[in-house]
DNA sequence: GTAACTGCAAACCTTTTGCAGCTTG
DNA sequence: CAAGCTGCAAAAGGTTTGCAGTTAC
């Protein structure tokens, strides 16, 4: 188990056994899970932390800015993830849910834009592609265009 | 109050006054709401629909395609839209949580270059921007750059 | 007439909160 | 030691469901 004592400190946290465990998850992970997940994942490797303790603490997380926020379409649940402080997106499965990762982002041009035409101060945008993987594409094939 | 009597006959559903009332509401209003505020609106106009028929019957329009739900990250509750079968996105203030709609759409492009490059299947896509309308930048400025 | 729809109340599920006790710096 | 964390149990808030009665076709 990893201890994260200066990360925690430097944004005025404590340093404790399930913050430690938590961020450990979702590092190890690396990718967006809900707090459900987390407390599960826990559970299994008999380093139980209590639910409310997850959710208190991602949020916590959340506020500093050592982790990031979104909110799943479909199962409307909150998701959660390190923020690497790189801007990314993802690809999301919609037969599977597995959310894969993609590197750059098409939108800086397009924002600059939209400041100019619509007088908006933009401060930044949430952006998720919906398809089929790789994978499910095999073994499905009855899927429609649909709008979002 | 309009009736929708072919609309909804031609997605094989009965032609019912909730059903009037909640769709001429979306329509009105034309920019996404939640049950609830769909509910409010209706009991204010005392053409009262109990809240459960109006989840059921947004639900329903939705598996229908003739409206579009979306979850609002922040307070994550379900937003209900008309489907107006056109490509649209939304600026999002995150101070007055107004929805300005943008025409256009800078990612077709973008999504060929996925398919070809990580053989994801898209079949559409959800972006939303985020930052401070005209008015609420009057009214703040000391907002900073976020991740999303 | 029958299948579909609605209202009502209760259940559900994710997330939040109050409080008492325990840790960390 | 004081402030901050955690567990527990209970509440909150959005959404769903079972059922009995009503309505549309």
């Amino acid at each position: 188990m990893t201890s994260y004592k200066e990360l925690f400190a430097g944004k005025g946290l404590k340093n404790t056994k399930s913050r430690n465990l938590i961020y450990d998850i979702l590092n190890e992970t690396g990718l967006p899970m809900t707090a459900e997940q987390i407390f599960v994942r826990l559970k299994e490797t008999n380093k139980s932390v209590n639910l409310s303790t997850v959710y208190r603490t991602v949020e916590l997380f959340v506020e500093k800015g050592l982790v990031l926020k979104a909110i799943m379409a479909e199962d409307n649940k909150a998701m959660f993830e390190i923020n690497h402080h790189e801007h990314k997106h993802y690809l999301v499965c919609l037969n599977c849910k597995e959310m894969i990762p993609v590197a750059g982002c098409p939108l800086d041009e397009y924002e600059k834009v939209l400041i100019d035409r619509m007088g908006f101060d933009v401060t930044g945008h949430k952006f998720e592609i919906y398809g089929y993987c790789k994978n499910c594409q095999k073994l499905n094939s009855e899927h429609k265009k649909e709008d979002f």
